[in-house]
This record gives C-alpha cells, sequence and structure tokens, in this order.
DNA sequence: ACAGGAGTCAAACGATCGTTTGAGCATACG
DNA sequence: CGTATGCTCAAACGATCGTTTGACTCCTGT
C-alpha cells in the first residue's frame, strides 16, 4: 500500500513539496525537483502520470493525515456541554502546527496559502471535494457555539479567519523567536496567539 | 508625464493587471497579454525593458495611487483624542475598496494577494522599499490606541490582521451578492463586516 | 525639405518547459 | 532456464517562453 519511506516516490513527493513551496507550482520545473531528488526526469511520469497529478498527490498526502487530526480532534469535544470556542480552534490549528514538526512539513502550509492566491477552479474544486466537509463540520460546530450570529455573518467571520490562519500558518518558517525560547515552546505561543485572535474575531457582538 | 489613457503603455498594464491577477506573473505569458491589449509583442520590452519591470509598474501604478489615499485619510485622522480603532481600520480598507469600483481594479488586489503568497525576496523587497513607510505608520497609529499591548504582541496581531484583509479582499469579486442588494451597499456592508473583524481581533484583552 | 528620434511590426533567437520513447536493467515466477 | 514485469535511464519531441533584431512608418524640429 504505502511506499517505502526512501522510494523514489516518496523523494519526488519530499522535493516536490519543497520547491513547489518556494517556487510555486509553475516557477518549479520537473527538471529541477527530480535532479533535487536525485531521480530520473521521466521518473514523475512513470510514478503519477502527469505534473497536475503530481501536484494533486503532494495535496492528498499531507491533508490526509492533517484532516484526520483534525477530525479526531474535533470529535473527541464536539457537541459537548464545556467545550469552548477556543477548544474548536485549537483543534483545527494544532494539527496544522504538529505537521510543521517534522522536516519540510511546514513548507506545506506555504504551498496551501499558494493554492488559496492561485484561484485555479481546478485546484479549487480538488480541494473542495476532497476536503470540505471538514471546514463544513467545523462550521457547523462554530455555529453551535456563537448562536447569536446569522449564517452570513458566520460565513464572513469564518472566511475572514481562514484567510488570517492560512496568512500566519505560510509565514511559520520566517518568524524569528528569540534565542532564549525553544522552538516548541515558540509555536505553543503561536498556537496561543492564533487561538485568541480567531476567537476575539469570529465572537465579537 | 503620464501616459494618454488609451497608449499603448496604459493598454499594456490594463491586460496585464488583469492576466496577472487571473494566471499568475509566470502564468500569464507576454504573447497572451500583448494579444489582449492588441499591442505588438515586443512593445513590452520597449516600453518597460523587461516582464520584470512591468510587473513592478503594474504595482506601483495602483499602489500609488492606493497607499496615497490611505496617507491621506490616516493624516486626517491621525493623532486625535476622539479617534477610534475603527476610524483607523477604515483608513485602510476604504480606500482598497474605492479602488474595485473602477473597471479591473479589484483585480488588483488578487494580484497583491498572489504576491504576498509568492515569498519572492525581489518582490517582497520591492513592495517594502516603496510602501513599507504606510505600514510603519499604521502600526504606530495602532499603537497609539492600544497601549495595553506590548510591541510584539502588536505585531502579531497586525499581521494576523493584514493576512486576513488581504484574504477577503482578494476575494471580492467572488462574493455573491443578494440580488436585492445594490453593488455599492454590498461593498458598505463589506467594509463594516471587515472594519468590526479587525478591530475585535487586533483589541481583545 | 530633410535628418532623426519614437514607435510599431514580423521574424527569429536560444533557452526551457512537460511529455514520450525505446533500450537497458533487475527481480520474480513459470 | 526463459520470460514476463517493474523500474530506470539518456535522448529526443514539439511547444512555448522572454528577449532581440532590423526594417519600416510616422511625426517633429531645424
Amino acid at each position: 500500500m504505502h511506499s517505502a519511506p526512501h522510494s523514489t516516490k516518496e523523494r519526488i513527493l519530499s522535493s516536490a513539496e519543497e520547491l513547489f513551496a518556494r517556487h510555486g507550482f509553475d516557477g518549479a520545473s520537473l527538471r529541477q525537483l527530480t535532479a533535487a531528488a536525485g531521480v530520473n526526469l521521466a521518473a514523475v511520469n512513470y510514478h503519477f502520470g502527469s505534473k497536475d497529478r503530481l501536484i494533486e498527490e503532494v495535496f492528498r498526502r499531507r491533508l490526509d493525515e492533517l484532516n484526520g487530526r483534525r477530525m479526531a480532534a474535533l470529535n473527541r469535544i464536539a457537541g459537548q456541554e464545556e467545550t469552548t470556542l477556543e477548544d474548536v480552534l485549537a483543534a483545527f490549528i494544532k494539527p496544522a502546527l504538529d505537521l510543521s514538526h517534522d522536516g519540510n512539513g511546514s513548507l506545506f502550509m506555504r504551498v496551501l496559502a499558494r493554492a488559496f492566491a492561485e484561484h485555479d477552479d481546478t485546484l479549487r474544486k480538488f480541494l473542495s471535494d476532497n476536503y470540505g466537509h471538514v471546514m463544513r463540520q467545523f462550521t457547523a460546530e462554530f455555529a453551535r457555539l456563537l448562536p447569536h450570529l446569522s449564517k452570513e455573518e458566520l460565513y464572513w467571520r469564518v472566511d475572514l479567519v481562514t484567510g488570517a490562519l492560512t496568512h500566519a500558518m505560510s509565514g511559520f518558517g520566517m518568524i524569528q523567536r528569540k534565542s532564549d525560547v525553544t522552538e516548541h515552546t515558540h509555536r505553543e505561543q503561536a498556537a496561543a496567539h492564533l487561538i485568541r485572535f480567531a476567537a476575539a474575531g469570529l465572537s465579537h457582538p
């Protein structure tokens, strides 16, 4: 089922993720990509069929993991009386922070931010078809916790929160932390900032 | 000084703005661009020198206008005792909304969102060198109105607000309005949403 | 009237792109 | 042993890219 961790497919996916994040989907060529991965140029078309399908696989690999953890965290708290808005936001944000722990996982957030900016219909449809249910479920829980908001008002605020979080998380590699705090506590602080900001933006009267 | 409104230079700039917004800086070729503008392919290199310099001119033309209006609106209210956080945010957001009134001015916000996602050092330096003072002046006014925030805390929140606004304004062309509200009032409502959201995110305890 | 700059044009330049091809290699299976 | 099968490889394909060239037109200033 899964490929070996250092197989040709996985090496391509890792290099693709990094180069797509740094130079964009058009900007990163298959020749740069395969050279960085140490594989032959034709390997991309052999294993993935085309560059577009490779791009989709880059998303699928990370989003399956990311959204799986998000749903697990949400299901652990959804519908309960003592659940707070901050809890739900943490269920959404923490998995993304965990992702940026390992290797170039943080670069994937840049890839995701690019996808939003692209406004490419094919890519947006792919993301909506495969992972739209996650956003829908989170929105439903927001609606339960914010009953004073109209549906239209809520959609507006969720959209703005999404924009802020995508923007912020795509820059995680860049934010300089003071030398006296560890990488771990820095991320904890970042998450705390994000959660409090988003909670304020969602719930203001 | 300024070119005639329908000169070759202006026709190129308008088509460039639209195609850069729709297909990205790499995705839009000079051949598509000059064909849409109804001018010869070589005209771009003749009038602008290169594609990169054309890109810079697309930014310069709109940002000079946009930031000029922002600074004018800010200077009208900065430092006064009765000025509220919402006033400052309106000084930042309203000019962007006005821009999207005329022609394809709204597409420029998409171009700007792309530039943020690109993380291109050359482009970021260009934007920072030419228009960084605007963000600095707005941040200074935020600092005056939010004295309870540390400098680090304020930078965090301003960054998140910037992300939310860029994301939201880049999608203005897409947001569907109900058929019973005019385009004008729809924009007013959008601005009101943005301002209240940003104010809540900036000023929460 | 005429020299000269500004602008436009078709054509070509070299480079790079995604994709395809067919031969070569290895391992697994009859 | 023989032969499929999965995979890798160098090489080439046609297309498209940004840029340059040189001839041609038009207008302006002396």
